[in-house]
DNA sequence: CCCTGATTCGC
DNA sequence: GCGAATCAGG
């Protein structure tokens, strides 16, 4: 697969609207995030719209700018042109949901199993967590998907969390902050 | 041990 | 110019 300007386009595109390269790779095909990756700095459009003002020190002084005879400070109004590479193509505006939707739960959410004696804050957490999970079925569960149950395994609306996994755990983050909890922070919170 | 972008360097 | 390999951070 080669670079062309409609392939460019489309990576242009997707990389200003914030999709990371791997996606951009996915998307186009042919290519590895890593030719993406590449091709974005060939392009220039690294720093995805502001100049980065934490680049290496260019080790320019700018001590002796002003020539001593210079009674008038000669100040440059326009000095950057800014050749503007972007051709911005004529891409239909619309397509534009790049972001992974989200399958809202809508539904009243059974009691969790032991969802008592836990950290309220936590807690609070998960419920929020489970409004946006993804609610995957049996099926669909794979290494890196979160495995909390979300409902009655006896009701149809059952479902596993979904999100992604915190790295090396079985569950999402949120999940993970209820069902590991240490004893220290369980203890004494029934009066 | 998943992801992200950044950089290098042989092609 | 290209991109795999590698690096560096989360």
């Amino acid at each position: 697969m080669s670079w062309t300007d409609e392939r460019v386009a489309l990576l242009t595109k997707m990389w200003h609207e914030g999709q990371s390269a791997s996606q951009i790779a996915k998307e186009l095909g042919g290519v590895t995030r890593n030719a993406v990756i590449g091709k974005v700095h060939r392009l220039g459009l690294s720093g995805r719209d502001a100049e980065p003002p934490k680049t290496a020190e260019p080790a320019a002084p700018p001590l002796a700018a002003e020539p001593a005879a210079a009674e008038a400070p000669a100040p440059d109004p326009v000095p950057e042109p800014e050749p503007e590479a972007e051709p911005e193509p004529e891409e239909a505006p619309v397509q534009m949901p790049p972001r992974r939707q989200i399958i809202p739960a809508g539904q009243p959410l059974p009691p969790q199993p032991s969802a008592n004696e836990i950290d309220p804050e936590a807690l609070a957490n998960v419920r929020e967590v489970e409004k946006t999970a993804k609610r995957i079925s049996l099926m669909e569960l794979t290494e890196r998907v979160c495995k909390w149950p979300i409902g009655d395994p006896a009701t149809e609306d059952f479902a596993f969390c979904g999100l992604a996994v915190e790295p090396g755990k079985p569950y999402c983050e949120a999940h993970v902050g209820v069902a590991f909890q240490p004893m220290s922070s369980r203890r004494d919170r029934r009066r």
